[in-house]
RNA sequence: GCCUUCGUAGUUCAAUGGAUAGAACAGGGCUCUUCUAAGGCCUUAAUGUAGGUUCGAUUCCUACCGAAGGCACCA
């Protein structure tokens, strides 16, 4: 950190002031004050150890304080209510972080996770199949995951793991064929699938030709099939990237069914006193330690998913070297994941202890709200236009230079704030009307507010004032608030949950607008520098904070 | 049936066992000759029910009620 980490000195100073006191503590909790007239930080120590201590807490408290002695960067501490002792950072470590806030562009990084590689596995959408809700909020939370990693120092690998075969590859198959078509478009591949899909239940005999395009696929045994399955790929994968671009996500790896399927196959065989036949197919008996018990090879010899984790699992150990591999998948996988991890506990136990998983929960549509045409489903894809057309009204009356750039961009931050504002696993009920309404707390605020410092700078830019801080003056809340920056990013980090960013950066914006409504920043009579050092300060945090979302900036709107 | 997750203003979300449970939207009332009114200011309103643990429970435990998800050849 290249400020001063006054958070870490009082931690220990109040740990040592617990040992002389004969308290045995473990870890103290140093919160961030919910009210900022108590202070910057607030610890409940002595009220959480008073029993142990044989003081009633207001005695243990006063005991603390008297032996911290002082503490570098902050200004007072006092005890207050039942007994919390509330600590109020100096204005000069304010004014020092804040300086940061200006000038670096690292501000926000911290180093936690330096010297730690980390895989994170997300979006893993399907060839062949649409671009649904789900993958959506998959990437979402999986990039804002992998930004909050690298900005504790970690070095992360970004995976997309797609399934290119299987199932849903031949229903689509099936009808690409029998249409006879030779350049599908990506909207004909997946009205293929859809079409598939019904037949697949309507029509035993269908069926059973679909199942048999199936096992064609994985034996590559029919030249036709194989040219019609490589076009379909390569069509749907390069419309992936497309909308990949539009999240801002660029993968490192991308790792198919197609090959973690022989592999996962080779490791099911290799293991046969970790797995049982059945019925003519091999599973795995999670009964025994209170799991699922699952299919890992179907009667007709085909690996399923779950053979097909396995692979993966060993495809990522040997492709690259990390400390941890995330997987994000929606919530509905959780025990699924759990059987996974247990089997790799014992055919992989070195790759095993570092597997994670992170679970998102469904988007869920407001009542009445983007109800989907009748057989069109309301598709990752058609969420983001539909929302970029209804930007379209807003940016045109913008000053931005790009309207139709700045409509996607809007249309981007509207959908991802909504998913990453709360804690993730939990289900989202999505209004696009709220969504992309701009007021109140929404993406659009956070952008809109940023550009509003935009329009501040530039002026400065032009009037040639140089941002500083007044050295003495009473820090404001709003600088309190900002100095904090750096700790939210790495809770939001430790504990895989971005909503804690967003949540702060609602929060700091609503305080900043609130300001701009009373004062007028930029006052021709006077020069003011350290207002504009806050504008400073708050816009760079805005566009780190945004950016660690994933969450475009524009600095015009 | 068994297991998991979750029940907070009318609605959508916050709250690290702690201080007066925070926002936003919707409703009511103000506010642009001033740096972007996509803003700001004021206002009404909530912890599913019943117990328990604790100095202190929205948070932990138990039961009940309600919701979502999972539970053998889909992913």
């Amino acid at each position: 950190m290249p400020f001063m980490d006054v958070r870490g000195c009082i931690e220990k100073a109040v740990e040592r002031a617990l040992t002389e006191l004969g308290v045995t503590s473990g870890t103290i909790t140093l919160e961030h004050s919910a009210e900022l007239s108590h202070g910057d930080y607030a610890t409940g120590v002595a009220l959480k150890f008073a029993k142990q201590s044989g003081k009633n807490p207001r005695e243990l408290a006063e005991a603390i304080v008297a032996s911290l002695g002082v503490i570098e960067g902050v200004e007072k501490v006092d005890i207050a209510g039942p007994g919390f002792i509330n600590f109020k950072l100096s204005p000069a470590a304010i004014v020092e972080r804040l300086d940061h806030a200006r000038t670096d562009e690292k501000w926000g990084t911290g180093d936690a996770l330096v010297g730690k590689t980390i895989m994170v596995e997300y979006t893993d959408p399907n060839p062949f199949k649409q671009f649904h809700i789900g993958h959506l909020m998959s990437n979402a939370i999986g990039e804002s995951i992998t930004r909050l990693l690298e900005h504790s120092g970690a070095s992360v690998l970004r995976a997309n793991y797609q399934g290119d075969v299987g199932q849903h590859v031949a229903k689509a198959l099936y009808v690409l064929l029998e249409r006879g078509t030779t350049e599908p478009t990506i909207e004909e591949i997946s009205s293929a699938y859809v079409e598939g899909s019904t037949r697949y239940e309507a029509d035993g005999q269908i069926a059973v030709a679909i199942n048999e395009i199936n096992k064609k696929v994985y034996d590559r045994s029919d030249p036709e099939v194989n040219e019609m399955y490589a076009k379909g790929r390569e069509i749907t994968l390069a419309h992936f990237e497309d909308i990949y671009t539009v999240l801002g996500t660029k993968f490192d790896y991308y790792f198919f069914e197609s090959e973690t399927a022989p592999i996962g196959m080779e490791i099911v065989r290799a293991h046969p006193e970790v797995f049982t036949p059945s019925e003519g197919a091999i599973i795995f008996v999670g009964e025994k330690y209170g799991l699922h018990t699952r299919v890992f090879v179907t009667g007709l010899g085909l690996p399923t998913y779950e053979t097909k984790d396995l692979g993966l699992a060993k495809l990522k150990a040997d492709t690259a070297t990390f400390d941890t591999s995330i997987t994000v998948t929606a919530s509905e996988q959780m025990d699924y994941f759990k059987v996974i991890k247990k089997v790799m506990e014992f055919v992989m136990p070195d790759i095993a202890p570092k597997i994670e998983h992170v679970t998102h929960g469904m988007m869920r549509f407001a009542q009445g709200k983007m109800s989907s045409r009748k057989g069109n489903v309301v598709t990752g894809e058609s969420l983001l236009t539909e929302l970029t057309e209804a930007a379209k009204a807003r940016a045109a009356e913008s000053r931005a230079k790009d309207h139709e750039k700045l409509a996607q961009e809007i249309a981007v931050a509207a959908i991802k704030y909504q998913i990453l504002k709360q804690a993730a696993g939990k289900d989202i009920i999505f209004d696009p009307a709220r969504a992309l309404s701009m007021e109140g707390d929404s993406g659009p605020y956070l952008q809109y507010t940023f550009a509003r410092t935009h329009a501040i700078l530039d002026r400065v830019h032009v009037a040639n004032i140089k941002p500083a801080f007044d050295a003495g003056t009473e820090p404001t809340d709003l600088m309190r608030l900002l100095a904090r920056f750096p700790e939210i990013v790495a809770r939001a980090a430790r504990e895989y949950e971005p909503h804690h960013l967003a949540t702060y950066l609602i929060e700091v914006a609503s305080a900043f607008n609130s300001w701009y409504g009373q004062v007028q920043i930029l006052d021709q009579s006077k020069d003011e520098p350290h207002k504009v050092a806050i504008v400073e300060a708050l816009s760079h945090t805005l566009k780190n904070g945004l950016s660690i979302l994933a969450i475009p900036a524009p600095e015009r709107m």
